[in-house]
DNA sequence: GCGCCAACAGTACCA
DNA sequence: ACTGGTACTGTTGGCGCG
């Protein structure tokens, strides 16, 4: 072929990635990348030119050349492998020779790996576990939610969902362009008819699908009484035909796609609502995956939102901000039956299903910029990164840096659980204190990584010599590090912390308003999320680059650094009122304050500054838990029943009104009269209903609990009249009349009246021990609260104050 | 058999 | 399925008492 008819068929693809999968053709992998290109047009690019691989791992006592001889000769047993190339590498920092045996067939890898680890000289097999496509998008240093550019010549592609089919001709290269392309998003919420319990799909029809499109499209299919074949087939119908990038929903990895295929199988409808007329698959981490679509469930988003307490969309989009939720009605699942059975109520359910599928939208576009920079940071596609833990994200983040440097990829490995020692806490002076300034570490673990060279590769073993650049020892427990040369966690912070910084000072002068601001401060966030794992990730048994005294050494580096600061700052004439792991509080003295930080940047090389600076704090004799006031006049609740989700509202609203009015109002007695009327209040059920639920988490099956926990017996009635319940979920309860133990007397608040309640229980073990966490500190006693009003001295804040 | 209490189970928080 | 440190409620079962 000539090089002008080569260049005839052949042109630029440049193209912002989607998704990323592979698809064996012929026996031959194959790399589809799925993606919008500059032109808007949808195109999936694929690549036939990238072999999987893995690598054997030589000892050190052996010759390269005759393993490498030794492999070669099983190659006529084994079809599969392409080719062999003997490379050296880093394990552990150390080199090491390794084979990389080039394969056919992802598939066979395991296989493969399991066939020559038993050749003689082969110390270990790595990099077997690596994901084919990912395995792609590392070497090529390319990343989701980003622009790539290749070679590419068109193909014929019917029945694949896109505009344009083409055939990369080189390999893909990452590019610099900021911008996101507009993509098609669609939203959506299904409702069942929940006739007894669960819903089941071989039993309940779909009552309503509802969707909304980033376009504004609403749109309801509603089943035809009993009949639902035309909402599953409309619905597959204006997938296909509006054909979203990005399909969004609530519940859709546990619930929604395996129901609705489940459902649409039995009802003979064609569910088909990928790119390629395939069905939703199960894929990693739970995830379940629509072919050319990134299919996002809002669910595994709340996990980034931990101060909503109850996952529910519409508490979600309220701590969003992202709808006038005021008036909206929610319709819990118990009550769908119902509401359906009811022909007058009927509309209020298909209202209801269209109000979620717009909540659904709002809360990922509040969150897309975040997950995209996530997901662009970290490489794993965007549906995967949603659905990752923190550990696996860090992880992917370091296997894209190992494969920079030429490490290699640990296995994963099972190993005990054995607990180090973390930080220090110190015990509050109780009471109130005015003027306190909260004076924290910046990124006090990460930089102690990166200033001793804390990392897996430098460490040393007891057993070893002390090399001839030095070691950094870790106090107490004694581990060396090599100070030389810089360690793969130290490569990855400093890039990391130098990044973030990067993107901060661009963000500086740009309006906090504008789109970019926003996105950088996505990308910001981050790359602080990562950072901040690798400390955790360091100690976590399940990680690849596993090393007990790294994680340890940095918390024994971690406790001297604070000690020390508490010292310098008690040398200094500052009063220590407090402090936890990286942070310590002081009586606010501006010029010690500032002479203290300077100090300790000098001495321990390390950036502390004043982060809150509290106008009155108090603290009860419990570490761990505090209030501050703090000059914008705002409440700092730390720790504190106010902020926890395991207590009712009555309580929490109670414990945040005596704050106030003992810190805004400076007013004890306010405070103790708030109550008492307010108990008052909720004896005469003049509270919320909803105000007495108390959520508690059902963290293993509801049959391994060794005790009768409250929750977990509403768990056993929820489940008894059929509703299943998921490790992880929420059973919210109400107390109610009766005898015996608590959890005798509980029931799931769906199936409880306001009139069974027992608000004693809510007066006297939520409202009264919340108030008195505060109260108590000002000599008030749960007497003092519940009985007959007794005239005393009135006292005011400044008897309190320290 | 009853009340008391320490140990334990369980959950959710802080850094 | 990132770490350890901590507070706190409610259940359980042993103990002394009568």
């Amino acid at each position: 072929m000539s090089g002008e008819a080569d260049a005839k068929q052949s042109e630029k693809c440049r193209f912002w990635l989607l998704d990323v999968n592979h698809e064996p053709r012929d026996g031959k992998p194959e790399i589809w990348m799925w993606g919008v290109d500059d032109h808007g047009r949808r195109v999936l690019v694929i690549d036939r030119n990238f072999a999987p691989y893995f690598y054997l791992v030589l000892g050190a006592q052996e010759t390269p050349e005759t393993v490498l001889e030794r492999v070669r000769r099983k190659q006529a047993e084994l079809p599969s492998v392409e080719g062999f190339e003997l490379t050296v590498r880093r394990f552990f920092g150390q080199p090491v020779y390794a084979i990389k045996v080039l394969c056919r067939n992802p598939d066979l890898v395991p296989e493969l790996a399991e066939a020559l680890s038993g050749v003689v000289g082969v110390e270990r097999c790595l990099e077997g576990d690596v994901r084919y496509s990912m395995r792609y998008l590392v070497d090529n240093d390319v990343s989701p939610c980003g622009w790539l550019e290749t070679e590419v010549a068109e193909e014929d592609g019917s029945g694949i969902q896109v505009d344009r089919v083409l055939v990369a001709k080189s390999a893909p290269k990452r590019i610099q362009m900021e911008t996101t392309p507009k993509l098609r998003v669609l939203s959506f919420h299904a409702v069942y008819h929940a006739s007894r319990g669960t819903p089941k799909p071989d039993r309940d029809p779909v009552l309503v699908v509802a969707t909304v499109t980033d376009r504004g499209e609403r749109k309801q299919f509603v089943a035809e009484g009993a009949d639902d074949t035309f909402v599953l087939a409309s619905f597959v119908r204006y997938v296909r035909q509006y054909n979203p990038d990005v399909v969004v929903g609530f519940e859709t990895n546990r619930l929604h796609w395996q129901y609705l295929a489940a459902r649409a199988k039995r009802l003979g409808v064609d569910f088909s609502v990928d790119r390629v007329g395939m069905l939703p698959h199960t894929s990693v981490y739970g995830h379940v995956s629509v072919t050319g679509r990134t299919s996002v469930d809002v669910l595994d988003l709340a996990d980034e939102l931990p101060e909503v307490k109850v996952k529910t969309v519409e508490n979600l989009a309220d701590y969003l901000g992202v709808k006038e939720l005021g008036k909206q009605t929610v319709i819990d699942e118990t009550e769908y039956a119902s509401y359906w059975d009811n022909p007058s109520k009927r509309s209020e359910l298909v209202k209801f299903a269209k109000e979620r599928a717009e909540c659904i939208s709002g809360v990922f576009n509040a969150m897309f910029n975040y997950e995209a920079e996530l997901s662009r940071l970290v490489g794993l596609p965007l549906d995967h990164v949603v659905k990752a833990a923190v550990g696996f994200r860090t992880e992917w983040y370091m296997i894209r840096e190992a494969f920079r440097i030429g490490e290699l990829i640990p296995e994963r490995t099972e190993r005990p659980y054995i607990p180090y020692v973390g930080g220090i806490v110190l015990s509050p002076k109780p009471g109130i204190h005015e003027n306190v300034a909260n004076l924290d570490f910046k990124s006090m673990y990460p930089s102690i990584m990166v200033e001793k060279n804390v990392s897996p590769d430098t460490y040393l073993q007891p057993t070893e010599p002390e090399p001839p650049q030095g070691v950094n020892i870790a106090p107490e427990v004694g581990h060396r590090f090599r100070k030389e040369p810089p360690g793969f966690y130290r490569r990855i912070l400093t890039s990391l912390l130098a990044a973030r910084g990067n993107v901060r000072q661009k963000m500086m002068n740009l309006s906090p308003r504008s789109e970019e601001y926003r996105l950088l401060d996505a990308r910001q966030r981050a790359i602080k999320v990562i950072t901040n794992a690798v400390y955790g990730y360091a100690g976590w048994i399940g990680a690849r680059w596993f090393r007990k005294p790294v994680a340890e050494a940095a918390a024994a580096w971690g406790r001297e650094t604070i000690s020390t600061s508490i010292e310098l700052a008690k040398q200094m004439g500052l009063d220590v009122i407090y402090g936890d792991t990286d942070s310590i509080f002081v009586k606010y003295d501006p010029q010690k304050v500032e002479a203290l930080c300077r100090t300790i940047e000098e001495r321990l090389g390390l950036e502390m500054k004043p982060d809150k600076i509290n106008k009155l704090i108090l603290f009860t004799e419990a570490k761990k838990r505090y209030c501050g006031l703090l000059p914008d006049g705002s409440l700092d609740m730390v720790g504190l029943e106010a902020v926890r989700g395991d207590w009712a509202n009555v309580a929490k609203d109670t414990q945040e009104k005596v704050l106030e009015l003992v810190l805004k109002q400076r007013s004890p007695d306010k405070a103790v009269r708030f109550v008492r009327e307010h108990i008052g209040r909720i004896r005469k059920q003049k509270v919320s209903f909803r105000d007495l639920i108390i959520w508690k988490t059902l963290t293993k099956p509801a049959e391994q609990y060794e005790v009768n926990a409250p929750h977990v017996q509403a768990a056993k009635m929820l489940m008894k009249e059929g509703w299943e319940l998921a490790v992880g979920d929420k059973v919210g309860y109400v107390v109610t009349h009766g005898a015996g133990k608590l959890y005798e007397r509980v029931k799931p608040y769906v199936f409880a009246s306001y009139g069974e309640v027992d608000t004693e229980y809510y007066v006297s073990n939520q409202v009264v021990p919340a108030a008195l966490r505060i109260l108590s500190l000002f000599g008030v006693d749960e007497k003092a609260l519940l009985e007959a009003e007794t005239p005393k001295q009135s006292r005011t804040l400044a008897d309190f104050v320290t």
